[in-house]
DNA sequence: GTCTATACGATGATAGAC
DNA sequence: GTCTATCATCGTATAGAC
């Protein structure tokens, strides 16, 4: 039983806040358990107590913003497939990629908490540490592969291969974006960091449907 | 004096090439002193006696490999931009991008030990660790400069700020695609990662350019 | 000049009292 | 459910022998 003074958040909450913004900042192996703990005014053994393994915690705290934010892509991606179908035509290019960018870059207004996990999903694919790369491809990898079927669909002129490719440069573009947009420490090669996510949108999306579109 | 036997390769090039495997592989943080030098063959304390500190080692390991590169990549670049001035026309914008990008991916050809150094590269401007980025900038910074001006000149009715960007994206989609082609070990959402520095030169080249022409 | 041995702090995880 | 105490391990760096 908790002492009596429910406090606004519970533990098991506290320590998901100070992890998610320990881990973009430091990475997996930086953030040790013994300054997630000091930050979440928690004590060092409730990690384990409460999630099993410093794995497991990173675990919970990605499917806590990745899950509902690929649901919304997910919704988003469908529906350009369904309504280019009912009309007979080609989904727009435009549209699928606007329908995998937008929320996630829309994502960092909508949960003010979530601004820091933007630098961690920048870092998402090319972590050092084998264990973040891999929850992150296990709940990426579904979205991906409906982002290019409908780009599939979208460019049929295109050999899968090509498509395959342009997407990847697509996310790095995106991801890397999101890194350095994300972060407010290093002013990164003089970029203005503090960018809002609708002139981002506005900024990437002609240059990767023009990407996409090439020759 | 060494004892005698003059190997192939001395103390102090042999921790270069393990550390520049292992950093790649395991980051700065996961690549210990002790697994470097375990790996080169020497005594623990030859880190800390040849360079002086694992930082040390880390910008020994990026300037042997982005020196050169650097060089070429500006030599490059120059070239593009006295060309042209030459004419009297404005330089080409895929060659702007080719200056940069194909010295970079041609890089892994030219020098086969340096293909564990491409996943490296690709991480560099997210690494966790602020170090890793800091050594990284220093070494990108006055060439992503020139290729910024060198780009203004050949799209000068564009805003500045957006061609900063859309530079900004050029460079995601480069790293993220060396960091993927170079990882053996991750199947990466299904990509063959077995992809030749020339393929991929003139995959993501299309791409840019026209992602940089856009609008 | 080079290596052996070791120092000292911090890490992830657990056992067991409350 | 929560906490203190402690474990074995690993990190970087140094002091001193050859």
């Amino acid at each position: 039983m908790n002492s009596g003074d429910s406090t606004l958040t519970d533990t098991k909450e506290r320590i998901l806040d100070a992890a998610e913004h320990l881990l973009a900042i430091k990475g997996f192996r930086g953030a040790s358990l013994r300054a997630i703990t000091g930050e979440a005014g928690v004590n060092l053994a409730s990690v384990n107590y409460h999630f099993g393994s410093k794995k497991a915690l990173l675990e919970a705290v990605i499917k806590r913003r990745i899950q509902p934010l690929n649901h919304i892509r997910r919704k988003r991606l469908e529906q350009v497939r369904e309504s280019a179908r009912q009309k007979g035509k080609k989904p727009d290019v435009k549209a699928a990629l606007s329908a995998f960018i937008e929320p996630t870059l829309l994502f960092k207004e909508s949960n003010p908490d979530a601004k820091k996990f933007f630098i961690f999903i920048g870092r998402s694919l090319t972590d050092p540490d084998d264990t973040v790369r891999e929850v992150f491809l296990r709940f990426i990898k579904p979205i991906f592969h409906l982002l290019f079927e409908t780009a599939c669909e979208a460019l049929p002129g295109q050999p899968r291969e090509i498509i395959f490719w342009r997407l990847h440069f697509t996310i790095g573009a995106l991801f890397h974006a999101m890194h350095i947009s994300g972060n407010i420490k290093t002013k990164f090669l003089d970029v203005k960091t503090g960018i809002d996510a609708n002139s981002l949108v506005n900024l990437i999306l002609p240059f990767v449907t023009a990407g996409m579109k090439a020759k």
